[in-house]
RNA sequence: CGGAGCGUAGCGCAGCCUGGUAGCGCACUUGCUUCGGGAGCAAGGGGUCGGAGGUUCGAAUCCUCUCGCUCCGACCA
């Protein structure tokens, strides 16, 4: 470690911490062994240790004086937590770009973690009495016009459908000019109005009330900004619709459906959340109060993982939805919706996963325990899968998703290749393990001691027999992880704005550069109107999440008008 | 849609300043050797350098436009 290394004095140069200069070099230069290790040095040792880009210098063992780990994601949180996210989603198998701008292709893995979503969610509705059922993708025009706040809210972001044909014109293909519809179609981006119309049908009485209904479908907003998981212009979701007698049912819906939300986020996707309502210029077009639950990612964003939202009568009246009650007069119902997505599938990612991918909880993932036979390519093999076979047989008896990945591929490179997708149990056998009647496992949630990769060793007939315990445990760490970073970084004694701002950084446009800040809770007097308008455009680029259910005794004055406070409102960056 | 940065093989990158017809590692294929663990050696496959124009004898490289991605802003149940 003597002369400064060339590449070394580039990066300064640049000024910038680019890994750039950091492009391994023909192997001619490098003693064998020392260099397949380099790749794994590469990024995290470019700010670190210089040394390391010229070849020479002891390449490998230290970054930074610290000993080398290897990480199964070319980047680390830390470094770039946007670029960190796209790594996980593309390496965990989870999802890709589309060539549609804005949608994505959801690979089977990331199925497998929706249909699981799907699963439990679809239990809970139905057995709040909710039924399933269909209502169209294309809405006409008219109808979404109905409801003047919730046309304005959608129609910067609304797909159309004008033709109905293509013709072939000078061997292109090409829209038909006479095949114009006579009212347009949009492309639903919720589906009030669509589910308000048949409700106008269905609902005659207040015998008929309360109707419970719940559809599972896509839905379509042209965004500008768009994210895997997190903002797509397609996403899927389940939209629950209700038609309630009067406000008092309708509110106790709304809740009820909140609070299905933060068990099921808390219980199988194990993300903590804060349920809240959401202040007045934060709601959904056309509801009278849109209730969240929020949860806190990684970078100490906050993101809004689902909605539920009274929305008074403002559709009843727009799209005549009306009962005789038992005096026999008409009267508007009172109706509900409330929602999530694909977008939780995000959350899960942003709140679990870590350095090496994805970590999934297991009451999600779409496999529990993969089993990885290490295999030799030899006659022996044969015993060696029957014995996994064996163990896959018990374990699925006793209703564990398990997998025996026989592929023959290394056995090296699958277990990585499990470890990024997240799941949640990782058993790697070898003929030791088999004629010895034992497995050697991996738990995802405690990957590494220290360096080390942390593997079990268990007598096989233990490890069956305690699987299921072993999944509520890892279920139960995830959670107890992230809802201590929740509980750790909610800052509860800001009283004034420029508090707010040091907090925050001065100007909260800037970039942050990835430096974690929690969220702030802090006292208003839960103003409305231009007054929120205004506090909205000082907040710049932070914003109101939601004043939570549970709320502390109240103290202080309203950090933004100085009058007396009404409640607490959490306020962060979001997604 | 405004500001900034970036598009070279599946992934991570070099080459661009000073134009000469494309490279490295990983991954992938084949063979041999290994084998309680992200193996070694050797030989291979894969890229119209995001796209379209222009300058030039010649463009990944220079110029113009365009599309896409990331961040910030605006916007956003």
């Amino acid at each position: 470690m003597t002369a400064a290394p060339l590449g070394f004095e580039a990066c300064i140069v640049h000024g910038r911490a680019t890994w750039k200069h950091c492009t391994p070099l023909p192997k001619a230069l490098f003693g064998s062994g020392a260099f397949a290790r380099f790749r794994h040095a590469t990024r995290e040792c470019c700010a670190h240790a210089p040394d390391l880009h010229n070849p020479g210098y002891g390449l490998l063992r230290t970054c930074g004086g610290r000993p080398m780990s290897k990480r199964a994601l070319p980047i680390t949180r830390e470094q770039n937590f946007p670029d960190w996210y796209q790594a996980v989603v593309r390496d965990g198998d989870m999802a890709e770009t589309s060539p549609v701008r804005g949608c994505m292709i959801i690979k089977p893995w990331g199925w497998g973690v929706w249909e699981r979503i799907q699963a439990e969610l679809d239990t809970r509705i139905k057995d709040t009495g909710h039924d399933n059922c269909y209502f169209p993708l294309f809405i006409p025009l008219s109808f979404i016009a109905k409801e003047a706040e919730h046309v304005e809210g959608f129609a910067k972001e609304m797909a159309v459908v004008t033709h109905h044909r293509l013709m072939n014109k000078d061997g292109k293909l090409v829209v038909d000019p006479d095949a114009k519809l006579e009212e347009p179609l949009i492309v639903r981006p919720t589906s009030e109005t669509i589910i308000g119309d048949a409700f106008q049908r269905w609902i005659k009485s207040y015998r008929d009330l309360p109707l419970l209904i719940n559809q599972w479908a896509n839905v379509v907003r042209w965004e500008m900004r768009t994210r895997l998981f997190l903002r797509t212009a397609e996403f899927l979701w389940q939209e629950g619709h209700t038609a309630h007698a009067d406000r008092d049912d309708a509110m106790a819906e709304t809740l009820k459906m909140l609070e299905v939300y933060r068990e099921f986020s808390e219980n199988i996707l194990a993300m903590p959340v804060i349920a809240g309502e959401k202040p007045a210029n934060e709601r959904f077009p056309g509801a009278d109060n849109t209730y969240s639950i929020e949860a806190m990612m990684q970078d100490g964003k906050a993101l809004q993982a689902g909605t539920s939202h009274y929305l008074g009568t403002h559709f009843a009246q727009a799209q005549n939805i009306q009962f005789q009650n038992q005096q026999g007069q008409l009267t508007h119902c009172h109706t509900t919706s409330w929602g999530v997505s694909t977008r939780l599938i995000g959350g899960v990612i942003m709140t679990h996963g870590d350095d090496d991918g994805l970590r999934l909880p297991p009451k999600i993932a779409p496999r529990q325990i993969v089993i990885v036979p290490m295999l030799r390519d030899k006659p022996e093999d044969k015993e060696l899968l029957d014995y996994c076979g064996g163990i896959e047989k018990e374990l699925k008896a006793a209703g564990i998703r398990v997998l025996v990945d026989a592929k023959p591929t290394k056995s090296a490179e699958k277990r990585w290749n499990w470890v990024r997708r997240g799941a949640p149990v990782i058993v790697e056998v070898g003929g030791r393990d088999a004629s010895g009647g034992n497995v050697t496992y991996m738990r995802r949630d405690a990957l590494r001691d220290g360096d080390k990769i942390a593997s079990h060793t268990s007598p096989r007939d233990a490890f069956v027999a305690g699987a299921a315990a072993l999944l509520d445990e890892i279920q139960a760490r995830l959670y107890a992880e992230a809802k201590a970073r929740l509980d750790g970084n909610i800052i509860s004694n800001i009283t004034t704005f420029s508090g707010l701002e040091d907090y925050f950084g001065a100007a909260a446009g800037d970039d942050e550069g990835g430096v974690f800040k929690g969220w702030a809770r802090v006292a208003w007097s839960k103003p409305e109107g231009e007054k929120l308008e205004a506090i909205a455009d000082r907040l710049k680029a932070l914003t109101i999440r939601n004043a939570p259910m549970v709320q502390d005794k109240v103290q202080g004055a309203c950090l933004f008008t100085r009058r007396t406070r009404k409640e607490y409102v959490l306020i962060a960056r979001a997604y």
